[in-house]
DNA sequence: GTTTAGGGTTCG
């Protein structure tokens, strides 16, 4: 450990010289002594350039004065660095220290020299020996450091004593300086403050489920931390902690340091920092992942991020984009011209600027015209706005899409405003080009074909000119399927958007919103996917077919002939035999209310031996119908692979896992109420039958231009607003279902021409010996109403 | 000398 720097607090080291070296002042140095276990300390009065010895060893030259010998005449020495030892002490003396330079010389404590006679004592007047300090000599040099100092020098691959220490934000206490991890849960990047420096507001929270606002200031807008997006995991040296309306505050104190690092899992980590070089060791990449992990499943970072062609009017969103032009509008307002290679489904507005006021390439701002937004921005925002460089990326935070009067010359139209003030995180941030989501940004701007934009202007002006009705109805019909969504929420209005990525880089379980487009969907033949449902055991079962009912139909053949054996108190059976050869018998039980036969629109039957054909005929003019078969001990339901109950145009069948069928006469208790509603549920329950439920499951695959994902529909009958029990019975909607996913997934059309669809879904997992997967699930979502 | 801001959307 040749080169050592020794934390300084309030005039004092922290940390002490090893006990085995003692001082040896200047008036004491003699040629001869073995200066191994001594050392000389003194400030720094001079210190000249690194070099390099013929040899190509590094050499530095520093000049020593010893304070403790003030009266002497000859009160400094020369120290001569080699190797190692020389490189790092020069980095600490001459590197730039970015905060305001201090008037405290430096410190050192040289130990384990050698006492060489000095050439050069006549012409400089110093000590007539000079130090020789070398790490091959086993020498050492103690570096006196205040904060400042150590911040500064920290990056350096030099030990500082002691080791930092990071503090939980629940063990902050008023008044002390700590350094500490955190996840980014809030941030306003850099804005410039009303004083003299940048300002940028950082709420951190971590594991111990504390949080901390931290109020960062600095003159240069390279030391403040490099936060992108909520869930950057930041490291900060050197904080300092006050207690502010009741809590705890973060503010910037002398020699602040911070290193920030994509929050996502699995991403490198890189830290983002000023300094060139920095302390960063194996134990805190463990810490990082850590706190990826813990953020992931505890901090919402679905934020508002969007595209243009996502663009919620009337919301607020993050836009990544690149600059294409820029131009001073008035005193108050600053206009950037961005794209992000998509295009808002919405007019936008465009505005009017001196053309001598705009920068930006002509051609380019040309070519793109219809692919750019403009941004204005106002107020504290100008400043910043306009020393940005054309051609740069840009984040740009919570931008208001704001709809304007319809009553406007211009029709309805969006204009995207940055508003004065810095609430919600409000401003400009640049993004260097080796962000990797710039990098990606770039490559699909790349890939934008300009031409089909130039396309979209041809049918526009087709429009306007009325020249070609078919064109025109073509064009609302395209913009219809591109402008509203075709699938809408039935909740969560005020919830933003996220895209696929970032929910599948996320763990579950949460809950997003959407807009994408339905690239496919599974099953492509639509009646497959009806299923059944057991609410109890959760089971999913296919739909019988007619003819295992019809199977066990024939299996439950009228076998009793004692007629009587069916008059009981609560319902009437009649019984016949069909003219046919076969002279099949059929019974019906009548059920009785209040000792009297009710209208047929309100009975219940009770049906043994008919065929498939007589049930449904009998359940077009009667109410409910119960197939059942005799047995010694009287009536009882068929076998659950059959419907228990056959409704309107509705079998129901219960699960047979959880059913526990009683004897038919449990229905006596309905049949004896004062208005029976037959109710399938309330039938269910008294036979002892765990009702299973019609449901639509399929599979959909999303698209956003981030990545695809799978979400399912699990649906009773919200989503088409069709019920799932009634499709397998209808023409009519099983028609109308087709025609909705072609709305909603046209076939044959190219993924541009996709319409949106927003939807509210929610991550979960399933997990089994084997294997941990997440699934997504829409929800509390539903067809528009035009496509219905 | 040690402020500035101290999170919680909008004039335009």
């Amino acid at each position: 450990m040749p080169v050592l720097l020794l934390k300084m607090v309030n005039g004092v080291a922290e940390t002490s010289l090893p006990s085995h070296i003692q001082k040896e002042n200047l008036n004491n140095l003699r040629e001869g002594v073995d200066y191994t276990n001594k050392y000389f300390q003194g400030i720094v009065t001079l210190s000249y350039p690194l070099t390099k010895l013929a040899d190509g060893t590094d050499f530095f030259k520093v000049v020593l004065q010893d304070l403790s010998n003030s009266c002497s005449r000859i009160n400094s020495i020369n120290v001569l660095m080699y190797g190692k030892m020389a490189e790092d002490c020069s980095k600490v003396l001459h590197r730039e220290v970015t905060f305001k330079p201090e008037h405290i010389p430096d410190n050192f404590a040289v130990a384990g020299f050698k006492l060489v006679k000095s050439p050069t004592a006549a012409e400089d007047g110093r000590h007539d020996c000079h130090l020789e300090v070398s790490e091959d000599a086993g020498s050492a040099v103690y570096i006196y450091a205040n904060s400042k100092r150590i911040a500064a020098s920290e990056t350096l691959s030099m030990s500082v004593a002691p080791k930092y220490a990071y503090t939980s934000l629940n063990q902050l206490k008023d008044g002390t300086i700590v350094n500490l991890y955190g996840v980014v849960k809030f941030f306003k990047p850099p804005y410039v403050s009303k004083g003299t420096d940048y300002c940028s507001v950082v709420t951190l929270v971590d594991p111990s489920n504390a949080k901390l606002t931290c109020t960062l200031f600095s003159g240069n807008l390279d030391s403040l931390p490099k936060i992108y997006k909520v869930g950057d995991v930041v490291r900060f040296h050197r904080i300092k902690i006050r207690e502010y309306n009741g809590q705890m505050q973060g503010i910037t104190s002398g020699g602040f340091a911070s290193l920030t690092f994509d929050g996502t899992v699995e991403a490198p980590i890189v830290p983002r920092t000023s300094s060139k070089v920095y302390t960063f060791v194996e134990e805190e990449i463990k810490t990082i992942k850590e706190l990826r992990v813990w953020a992931a499943s505890n901090l919402s970072i679905s934020g508002p991020a969007a595209k243009l062609s996502g663009v919620q009017p009337m919301l607020f969103f993050d836009l990544t984009c690149q600059l294409v032009g820029k131009a001073k509008v008035d005193g108050s307002s600053f206009l950037l011209k961005v794209w992000d290679g998509t295009k808002c489904p919405f007019p936008t507005w465009k505005v009017s600027v001196e053309k001598r006021d705009l920068e930006g390439e002509k051609d380019l701002l040309h070519q793109l015209r219809n692919l750019t937004a403009d941004i204005l921005v106002y107020d504290n925002h100008m400043q910043l706005a306009k020393s940005l460089k054309i051609g740069s990326f840009l984040r740009i935070y919570s931008i208001h899409a704001k709809q304007a009067s319809a009553d406007n010359e211009d029709g309805s139209h969006i204009e995207f405003h940055l508003h004065g003030g810095t609430c919600y995180g409000r401003g400009i941030g640049v993004l260097p080009e080796s962000n990797p989501e710039v990098k990606e940004l770039k490559e699909f701007l790349e890939s934008v074909d300009l031409a089909d934009n130039q396309d979209m202007e041809c049918m526009s002006s087709l429009k306007l000119e009325g020249t070609s009705n078919s064109v025109a109805d073509l064009e609302s019909h395209l913009q219809r399927c591109q402008q509203l969504p075709v699938t809408v929420l039935t909740d969560h209005q005020d919830l933003k958007n996220t895209d696929l990525k970032t929910i599948l880089n996320s763990t579950a379980p949460q809950q997003y919103r959407i807009r994408a487009k339905l690239r496919t969907y599974q099953p492509q033949k639509l009646y497959q996917s009806v299923k059944l449902h057991c609410s109890k055991c959760n089971s999913l079962q296919e739909v019988p077919t007619e003819d295992d009912f019809d199977f066990n139909l024939q299996g439950s053949a009228v076998t009793a002939k004692k007629t009587e054996l069916y008059n009981v108190s609560w319902y009437d059976s009649i019984m016949w035999a069909t003219q046919d050869q076969k002279q099949r018998r059929i019974v019906i039980h009548f059920v009785r209310h209040d000792e009297l036969l009710q209208h047929p629109k309100d009975t219940l039957l009770m049906v043994e031996g008919g065929t498939l054909k007589e049930m449904w005929k009998l359940t077009k003019r009667f109410k409910c119908v119960i197939p059942v078969r005799s047995t010694e001990d009287g009536l009882q339901l068929l076998d659950l692979s059959s419907p228990f109950l056959l409704q309107g145009n509705v079998k129901y069948y219960g699960c047979k896992q959880c059913s526990t069928p009683k004897p038919i006469n449990s229905l006596s208790s309905l049949a004896a109420e004062q208005q029976p509603s037959w109710e399938p549920t309330e039938i269910a329950e008294v036979l002892g039958i765990e009702l299973l439920q019609y449901v639509f499951v399929m599979k959909f695959t999303f698209v956003d231009g981030t990545g695809p994902l799978n979400a399912y529909l699990f649906d009773y009958e919200k989503f088409f607003q069709i019920p799932a029990s009634e499709i397998l019975t209808s023409n009519y909607l099983q028609q109308k279902m087709e025609m909705t996913m072609n709305t909603l997934c046209p076939p044959g059309r190219k993924l541009g021409d996709l319409p949106w669809l927003e939807c509210f879904i929610k991550s979960y997992n399933i997990k089994d010996e084997t294997k941990h997967q997440v699934y997504y699930q829409i929800f509390d979502t539903t067809v528009a109403e035009d496509v219905v």
